[in-house]
RNA sequence: GCGCCCAUAGCUCAGUCGGAUAGAGCAACGGAUUUCUAAUCCGUAGGUCCCAGGUUCGAGUCCUGGUGGGCGUGCCA
C-alpha cells in the first residue's frame, strides 16, 4: 500500500502495542489541520487511566515516524498532528509512478466470486430499471477482477416459465422473420403485449399457449427450437444495449432460469432429505426462524406450490447450490433492488440451514434504490410507460453531442461523435454510480451532463486537459515516469497526497461494494488537479520543476483513467 | 401489527473504525481570462445533521423511544 496513512498506521502499531501491553489501534485519520492526525492516545489513556498527552508524548518520542514526517506535534487533549516530509511523499510517488498497478496490490486472499446482475426478461424491453443493476454490477466486476479475484458473471435472464407458451404461439402466428425484424429494432414490448392481448381475448389461442407450455416443459424438440429462436432474438437485442452501454456482459455470461430447471429438483430433494420441508396450506415450504407475516405467524419460503410447481425461491436456492458446489464459489453477490432484501435474507437463511452456505462462503445481497423522475416517483416516460433504456442512452449521447459541438467546434465529425458517445454514456453511468446505491436518485439530464460538479464530464475534462499538455509539450507520457517529483507548492502536496490515497479509496469501495466511494475519490482528485493546474504552470516552469510537474500530470491522468475504467467509463484524450 | 431502508445548507449529495471548527457541487453574490482546453479557478454567504433521551473525555456517526417518507410482509418473478 502506497498510502502514507496506512504506512503510518503500520509504523505506529508496535509503538501502541508496546505502550498498551497489547495490540491497540493508533487511529490514524486524514486531517484538515495537518497531513494526518493520530487520535489513538485518547482512548488508550482512558483505558490505562493515564494522561493522553503523556501517551502522545511517548508515541512522538519513539521516533517511529522520523523518516516519514517533517513535523510531529501534540495538540489539544492528545491529538498528534503529522506533517509528511516532502522527500517521503516524493519517494512514494516515485514508487507509484513506475508501477503499472498504481500502487495497488492484488488481494492476498483471492476468492471465486459469482456475481448476479442485469437479468432482463426475454421478450421484454430493457428499461430504466435495468440501468442500476447493470451499471453497478459491471463496475464491481471490473474492480474485483483488478483485485485479482476470479469473477464469474451470471446474467440470470428470465427465459423460462408460463408466459413462454403464449410467446412461442405468437411467434408461430406472425412468423420468425417478422418477429426477428421487430426485436432487432428494439420493439420487444410490442411483441409481448400482442401475445398477451391475444391470450386474454382469444380462447383458442389460450388453449394453444397452455399446450405449448406443457410441450416446452417436457422439452419437445420442435418447441425447444422455437424457444431457442425466441431467446436468441432477445439476447441479440440485449447485446446491442450492452454494447451501447459499454458493459462486459456477453452471451458467455447468460445463465437464465432455464439453466436451473434441472437443479431445482436436486435442491428440493436435498431440502427434503435434510428434513427442512414442511407442508403448509397445501404448499411445501421451509420456515427460516425470525421471519413473520402480517398476522405475526411464521413466514415461509415456498419451495413448491400447491399445484406442484417450483417457485422463484426454489430457483434462487438452486442458484446457491449450483454456485457453491459446481462453481466452487466462496463469494456470492446479488446486485438486485432493495425491495428484494427480505427475499434474499430468507433464501440465505435456508441455504445455511441446508448447509450449502458455510462459514467459508459469503452470500451478499447488494441492494440499490430506484431511479426517480422529476416528480420523485419511479422514472416514467411522458406516456406513463417504462422508459426504454436504449432511448435513454441515445438521448444522453445526443445531448452530449450538442454540448461538444458547442464547446469544441474544432473536432471533426467522427471524433465528435466518438467523444459525444463517451461523454453521454459516461454521464449516465456516473450519475448512477456516484451516489450511495441504497438511496433513490432523481434522474436529471442537466445535472449529470454538466461539465462542473461531481459528474463524469468534469473528470473526463481533467483527463483531457492533461493529455493536451503532453501533446503541446511534445513529451511522451511514459518518459516522465522515473522523474524525481518535487513538491514545492501547496497544490502539489495536496495532489500528491490524493494520488497516494488511491489504493485506500479502492479498498474502501470494495469493502462495502459502494462504487460511489471511488467516484468521490476521483472527484476529489480531479478538483485537486484543477487547482494545481490553475496555480502551477507546467510548460512554462523551469527545469527540474517542469519535469516534476509533468510527472505529477502523468500520474494524475493515469489514476483518473484507471479509476474511471474501473467504473466502466472511458476517459477521452481530447474533448 | 412486524421487518428493512431513508431523513445533513435553498437544491443535489459526501461525511472512513466515534475524534478538534460538519464538507463538496449547483443556485446566489464578488473577483480572476494576451490560457497549458475558462467545459476552469479563487473568495463571500448559507446548518436545530428530523425530534427526545441515553452511552462516552468526545456523537451527524453507537443504543433506546418517537415523527415523517419509501418498500416488504405465502403459493408472480
Amino acid at each position: 500500500m502506497a498510502d502514507p496513512l496506512s504506512l503510518v498506521n503500520d509504523l505506529l502499531l508496535p509503538v501502541f502495542a508496546d505502550i498498551a501491553g497489547q495490540p491497540a489501534d493508533p487511529v490514524v485519520r486524514p486531517s484538515d489541520r495537518a497531513d494526518a492526525q493520530v487520535n489513538g492516545a485518547l482512548p488508550l489513556a482512558k483505558q490505562l487511566g493515564t494522561n493522553p498527552r503523556e501517551i502522545a508524548q511517548r508515541v512522538v518520542d519513539s521516533g517511529a515516524l522520523a523518516n516519514v514526517c517533517s513535523d510531529v506535534e501534540i495538540a489539544g487533549p492528545g491529538f498528534i498532528n503529522l506533517t509528511f516530509a516532502d522527500s517521503f511523499l516524493g519517494a512514494e510517488l516515485g514508487a507509484v509512478a513506475v508501477d503499472d498497478r498504481l500502487g495497488i496490490s492484488p488481494d492476498p486472499h483471492p476468492r471465486t466470486v459469482v456475481i448476479d446482475y442485469s437479468a432482463p426478461n426475454v421478450a421484454k424491453e430493457m428499461h430504466a430499471g435495468h440501468l442500476r443493476t447493470t451499471v453497478i454490477g459491471d463496475a464491481l466486476v471490473r474492480m474485483l477482477e483488478f483485485g485479482g479475484h476470479t469473477v464469474i458473471r451470471e446474467n440470470h435472464i428470465g427465459d423460462w416459465g408460463r408466459p413462454f407458451g403464449m410467446l412461442i404461439e405468437h411467434l408461430l402466428d406472425i412468423g420468425e422473420d417478422v418477429a426477428a425484424e421487430g426485436m432487432q429494432q428494439g420493439d420487444l414490448d410490442g411483441f409481448y403485449k400482442a401475445a398477451n392481448a391475444k391470450f386474454t381475448d382469444d380462447e383458442e389461442f389460450q388453449a394453444r399457449a397452455r399446450d405449448r407450455v406443457v410441450k416446452l416443459q417436457s422439452y419437445d424438440p420442435e418447441t425447444i427450437a422455437l424457444w431457442e429462436r425466441l431467446v436468441e432474438m432477445s439476447t441479440d437485442y440485449f447485446n446491442q444495449v450492452y454494447d451501447k452501454l459499454g458493459v462486459l456482459l456477453t452471451d458467455d455470461d447468460l445463465m437464465g432460469e432455464s439453466k436451473y430447471q434441472s437443479v431445482m429438483p436436486v435442491a428440493y430433494e436435498r431440502l427434503r432429505a435434510a428434513g427442512l420441508i414442511e407442508e403448509s396450506d397445501g404448499a411445501e415450504v421451509v420456515f427460516p426462524p425470525g421471519f413473520t407475516n402480517r398476522d405475526n405467524e411464521p413466514l415461509p419460503l415456498i419451495v413448491k406450490s400447491r399445484t406442484g410447481a417450483f417457485m422463484y425461491a426454489t430457483s434462487d436456492l438452486a442458484c446457491v447450490l449450483d454456485r457453491v458446489e459446481r462453481l466452487q464459489a466462496d463469494l456470492l453477490l446479488y446486485v438486485v433492488g432493495a425491495p428484494q432484501a427480505q427475499h434474499f435474507q430468507m433464501v440465505f437463511a435456508v441455504a445455511k440451514m441446508a448447509g450449502w452456505l458455510t462459514d467459508d462462503v459469503d452470500a451478499v445481497h447488494i441492494p440499490f434504490g430506484s431511479v426517480l423522475g422529476d416528480d420523485r416517483k419511479m422514472l416514467r416516460s411522458r406516456t406513463g410507460g417504462a422508459v426504454k433504456l436504449v432511448e435513454l442512452l441515445d438521448e444522453a449521447v445526443e445531448r452530449a453531442a450538442e454540448a461538444v459541438a458547442d464547446k469544441n467546434p474544432d473536432l471533426d465529425d467522427d471524433e465528435r461523435a466518438e467523444v459525444a458517445r463517451t461523454i453521454g454514456i459516461g454521464a449516465v453511468k456516473y450519475a448512477d454510480l456516484s451516489t450511495d446505491r441504497i438511496k433513490d436518485y432523481v434522474f436529471d439530464w442537466d445535472r449529470m451532463l454538466a461539465f462542473e460538479g461531481n459528474t463524469a464530464p468534469y473528470l473526463q475534462y481533467a483527463h483531457a486537459r492533461i493529455c493536451s499538455i503532453f501533446r503541446r509539450a511534445d513529451v511522451e507520457r511514459t518518459s516522465v515516469r522515473s522523474t524525481a517529483i518535487d513538491l514545492g507548492e501547496p497544490q502539489e502536496r495536496e495532489l500528491a497526497k490524493r494520488l497516494l490515497a488511491y489504493p485506500t479509496a479502492l479498498a474502501d469501495t470494495l469493502a462495502t461494494y459502494s462504487p460511489h466511494k471511488l467516484c468521490t475519490y476521483l472527484f476529489d482528485l480531479a478538483q485537486d488537479f484543477t487547482s494545481f493546474y490553475e496555480h502551477c504552470p507546467v510548460m512554462k516552469a523551469d527545469e527540474p520543476t517542469r519535469a516534476s510537474r509533468l510527472a505529477l500530470c502523468d500520474l494524475t491522468a493515469r489514476t483518473l483513467e484507471h479509476g474511471l475504467g474501473l467504473l466502466g467509463i472511458t476517459a477521452p484524450e481530447a474533448m
